[in-house]
RNA sequence: GGUGGAGUGGCCGAGAGGCGAGGCAGCGGCCUGCAAAGCCGUAUACACGGGUUCGAAUCCCGUCUCCACCUCCA
């Protein structure tokens, strides 16, 4: 294995290397479903994606486990304000994130712990901080981390505790012995509904969020793993304390950290209090999804990226470029190609390797593309299909290849087929009569018979080997 | 205040001492009856001011501007 990541914790790109080779262990931080995913919920599950992918085309066998924090303080109080039990509220959340996911194309994680499935070892982790005199007991029911007690506390972002700014807005919180301190466990509250705690050996309460991927890292990828990822926000307070929690309990932890940069609007964060959050539903109706894939991988995952609304019109018709190449070849030369193993060019290898260049990957597929659509032009079938293969062995690396799974099956079954036979002769018989006037030199006809085809959303092309068409993209 | 990051041609977006990534848009051409698609060509781009160097967008010093985290956050 060849891959130089960056880490966040050396701050620097360096050589990957499983701890046990052929095998790589990954956390993902997942969503707290409390609402609806957007852009940037979207960006690092493509990024990771990725990584993935290129692990397991690399020859790694990958455990992929991305969590899901179904309980939290807006999950209950949104859920409160709806009126409906929590745990319905996150149910609803939760299953528009894995919908969104699918729609995209994000592989399913190897295991999709939620936090509320892990409390017996949440209890047993406190246990054995307490144990390890890292963790106290506040107002009863309140356990609080002790990030005095563990010297290394900042190591994953440089900070000096002295040097954090401290608001200690929380009055529920004046039970710590330093305003860093973090909850591991929370005390059930009389206002919160009775299904929202556990019990435990210090009384009824529900988990912090820290403790909940300590947790969950520990019980489905042991001590110590590889890589562990989220976005960028997330470094501090929480992978931070993850990490002291972790290493005070004795546990070797995450041995690499890998974040993705922010989707922005006119150069800002989105945030629900500025209301420019673009939610994945409203994208997923402006442009196909593998054109939403293909802006998530122009740009490079550690580069902030700057969504306006030229992107997805600029994205398809860079998109329609490569898809155009592949469906133009694949009627030629036939779709049925096995990808996942095919020779890969060695710039394509080379920018992947490097912190996973997709921006560069990118390029060497438009490259192949433009050595296809010449070889397709002059009839050079052979290494029109070396192209094609290569295009889409790349394109597979990113999730991104057309003819393959989930793509192929969904534009398969977007149209009954027997409507689709039915459109099918019509247009043919249409082409048929522009022949025809074509042929007569009666171009007003011809013309006429293209214009009508188009207005109805039929693109026809010519070409040396005869017209072709399609229903136009994009809507 | 602390920590991290960024300013690249009309736009998006790579790169990181010397052949101008790539895409979108534009312009010219080839092909076409005309288109479309495709192909070829096409740009005094690197925030500003100094410096180092034969050579700097890339290194050094200074300045300005912006973003993110330090509170939940992808």
């Amino acid at each position: 294995m060849s891959l130089s990541l960056h880490d966040s914790a050396t701050g620097t790109v360096r050589p990957f290397e499983p701890l046990r080779p052929g095998h790589v262990g990954i956390y993902q931080c997942g969503a707290t479903v409390q609402s609806a995913p957007h852009i940037g919920h979207l960006r690092p599950a493509v990024v990771f994606d990725i990584l993935r992918r290129w692990l397991e085309r690399s020859g790694a066998e990958v455990r992929f486990i991305r969590n899901v924090t179904d309980i939290d303080d807006k999950i209950l109080a949104k859920a409160a304000a709806a009126g409906q039990p929590w745990w319905a509220w996150a149910g609803r959340w939760e299953r528009a994130f894995t919908a969104a996911y699918q729609a995209l194309g994000v592989a399913a994680p190897t295991y999709e712990p939620r936090a509320t499935g892990v409390v017996p070892d949440m209890i047993a982790f406190i246990e054995r901080l307490i144990g390890r005199g890292h963790a106290y007991t506040g107002r009863p029911g309140n356990i609080y981390f002790d990030v005095r007690s563990y010297p290394d506390y900042g190591s994953l972002t440089h900070q000096r505790l002295e040097d954090l700014a401290s608001q200690d807005d929380e009055p529920e919180a004046d039970d710590k012995h330093d305003p860093h301190d973090f909850a591991l466990w929370k005390a059930a509250k009389a206002s919160e509904p009775a299904d929202a705690s556990w019990q435990t050996p210090w009384g009824r309460g529900r988990p912090g969020w820290h403790l909940e991927c300590s947790t969950m890292a520990l019980r489905y990828l042991g001590e110590t793993f590889d890589i562990h990822g989220g976005g960028i926000d997330l470094r501090f307070p929480h992978h931070e304390n993850e990490l002291a929690q972790s290493r005070a309990a004795g546990y070797g932890f995450a041995r690499h950290w890998v974040h993705n940069a922010f989707v922005t609007q006119a150069g800002v964060k989105m945030s629900k209090s500025l209301g420019n959050t673009l939610l994945a539903s409203e994208l997923l109706k402006q442009a196909e999804p593998l054109v939403l894939r293909y802006v998530l991988t122009a740009a490079h995952y550690r580069s902030t990226l700057e969504f306006s609304p030229a992107t997805l019109p600029e994205a398809a018709a860079a998109w329609e470029r490569i898809v155009g190449f592949v469906r133009r070849a694949g009627e030629r030369l036939g779709a049925g190609q096995t990808v996942s193993g095919a020779a890969l060019p060695a710039a394509f290898v080379a920018a992947m390797d490097d912190d996973l260049a997709t921006a560069g990957a990118l390029a060497v597929v438009h490259d192949s593309v433009r050595r296809g659509n010449t070889a397709l032009a002059d009839y050079q079938d052979d290494e029109a299909l070396t192209a094609l293969i290569e295009v889409r062995a790349m394109l597979a690396v990113l999730g991104l290849d057309p003819l393959s799974e989930p793509w192929s099956s969904a534009s398969a079954s977007s149209a009954a087929p027997r409507a689709e036979a039915a459109l099918s002769a019509l247009v043919e018989s249409q082409l048929e009569a522009r022949a025809a006037a074509r042929a007569a030199r009666d171009f007003d006809a011809a013309d006429a018979i293209r214009d009508r085809l188009a207005a109805a959303g039929i693109q026809v092309e010519d070409s040396p080997a005869g017209p072709r068409w399609e229903l136009s993209s994009g809507g």
